[in-house]
DNA sequence: ATCGGAATTAGAATAATTCCAATTTCTACT
DNA sequence: AGTAGAAATTGGAATTATTCTAATTCCGAT
């Protein structure tokens, strides 16, 4: 059996009837191929523009409630910058995110091997970390 | 001269009627004494009600105005925290941001000495980072 | 096939922030 | 001091992402 995070383009209906104990509608299917299939890190209006290809009468209200049915059961992770719309990352390896300023394209960028938190930041000892958001924006070397 | 990071709780009247380019008025200098006296990372309008003690007058346009000033100028940075609303902090040292779930408050939290991002970030060579926000939630160490 | 809970839907509501146009305040210059 | 122009402030309207609501539809279990 392999990872969804493996399956580069699934087409909605080979995706489970069940993930993380969330029921797969044939919504939640539609916004999740959607997000596993171009990984580019679409907000919710750009998830509910493609989902109306194959999927007209889908609502702008489903699609946020399939969002926040995937987030909350880890199966995608929902991304922020300042306050700009909410993205949506089907990564969920152990990463944050860089946005090209002059693109707008957002890239994952992974942790060096091995490091953990406490090796950069100053945790008062005992706080247990629940969340975790790292997020920057620059330019791409261009020389 | 002592830096405004050093100053406690300057009353506005106190603060200095230029400050990194940007003309200090009466509705800016009491923005910022708020922000530099209860180092506590206020909302918009949280400064606003604040604000109106002093300042009866004062319309929340005007809040968002000086924020904005004071922040696009250096004076005090913008804290966020997924999509709820941003927050304002005086401290512009290097550092980043830890939400206790359980009281809602914001904490400080400073890097170890002399880490670099390239320490364990695995950026791409040649990127240029602008911006940098790291935002965590969890619960403090309670045994 | 039917029941009951869950999901979807359209549209209204909310809330943070920004915009706008009118007024006030400052600053710089006579 | 008096005044013109620029910049800042103001109240209210507009915007926009997101959430809520209540009605309908769907679906899985009996
Ligand atoms: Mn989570
Ligand atoms: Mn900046
Ligand atoms: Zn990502
Ligand atoms: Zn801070």
């Amino acid at each position: 059996m392999i990872s969804l995070q493996h399956i580069k383009s699934p087409k909605p209906e080979d995706l489970p009837s069940e993930l993380e104990g969330l029921r797969m509608t044939k919504q939640r299917r539609e916004v999740l191929a959607i997000i596993l299939g171009e990984r580019d890190h679409p907000t919710a209006n750009d998830v509910y523009v493609r989902a109306q290809n194959r999927m007209p009468t889908i609502s702008l209200a489903t699609v946020y409630n399939c969002l926040e049915a995937l987030v909350s059961h880890h199966i995608v992770r929902q991304v922020n910058f300042e306050r700009e719309s909410s993205r949506y990352c089907p990564n969920l390896e152990d990463h944050c995110h860089f946005q090209d300023e002059e693109s707008g394209i957002i890239h994952d960028v992974i942790f060096k091997k091995g490091v953990k938190l406490e090796d950069f930041l100053e945790l008062p000892q005992g706080t247990e970390i629940n969340h975790l958001e790292i997020s920057l924006k620059g330019r791409i070397g261009s020389e």
